[in-house]
DNA sequence: AGAATATATTCCTGTATGGGAATAGAGCCT
DNA sequence: AGGCTCTATTCCCATACAGGAATATATTCT
C-alpha cells in the first residue's frame, strides 16, 4: 500500500477500480493490449458491441488516466496509457484462479 | 496477462474487481492489512459505520475469496485470505498518483 | 431457560449505471 | 456546399447496489 492514503487518493482509486470492473470495459483492455491501439469501429466490432456503448465506454476509461486517444481524420484511436493496469489484472486473475481452484477442491472432496 | 483468458476467467475477474471497487469495502481492505484481523464490530467503528452495512461489505469480499473469517465464540474476526489485492491496491494507486500528478502539471501550466 | 452480546439477513429507498435507439458533432471527399 | 464516414452525446429503461432500519440467528453467561 502506498505511503500516503488519503481519502482523496483512496476516492479515485475506487474510481479506477470501478473503470476496471465492467465486463465490456475489461475486454476493451484485452483488445488495446493484444492490438496496441485501436479504432472505436474497430474495437466495437471486435467486442461485438454497438459504436456508441463502445465510445462511452472509453470515455470512462480515458476520464480515469487508464487509456489515451490520438485522433486521425475521422477516426479515433485508443492505447493504453497506464501499462500497470497489465499487472492489475494479471494479479486479479492469479487470486481468481487460485480461489477457483481451491472451490474446486472443495468441492471434489464435498 | 494470464495465459487463458475464458470468459469465465472474465467474469470471475470482473466479480473480484467490483468486490474491491467500493470505498468502504477498500478502507475495509486497509484495516485489516494494518490490523491482521478485526471483528466485525472493531471493523464497524473503526470505518465509523453500521454493524449490518459492514457485515454485508464483508460477505461480499468473502464471496470472492478474498477475506476468510474465523469465529471466536460470539465474534467472527475477517483476515484477508489473497495477499495479491495488496499488489492490486498498490499498483492501483500508484497508477492513481501518476495521472493524479499529470492533471496537476498539465493544471499548472494552462 | 432467559438475558445479553455479536453477527447475519431482510425489506425498503434513492441513486448510479449499462445497454439500446436516435441524434448531434467532426472531419474528409467530390 | 453537400454528402459520407466515424465518433460522441442524449434520452430512456431496466437493473444493480449501497445505505438505513428493523429483525432474525447464534453464542455465551448467570
Amino acid at each position: 500500500m502506498p505511503k500516503e492514503l488519503t481519502p482523496e487518493i483512496i476516492s479515485l482509486a475506487v474510481e479506477r477500480l470501478r473503470a476496471l470492473a465492467d465486463e465490456t470495459r475489461l475486454r476493451i483492455m484485452i483488445s488495446l493490449r493484444e492490438a496496441g491501439e485501436m479504432s472505436v469501429n474497430d474495437l466495437a466490432a471486435n467486442l461485438q458491441q454497438n459504436q456508441p456503448i463502445t465510445s462511452k465506454h472509453l470515455s470512462v476509461l480515458k476520464q480515469t488516466g487508464i487509456v489515451g486517444s490520438r485522433k486521425a481524420g475521422t477516426q479515433v484511436f485508443y492505447f493504453i496509457k497506464d501499462d500497470t493496469v497489465f499487472e492489475v489484472c494479471d494479479l486479479v486473475c492469479a487470486g481468481v484462479r487460485r480461489h477457483h481452484q481451491a472451490l474446486s477442491r472443495s468441492a471434489g472432496i464435498l
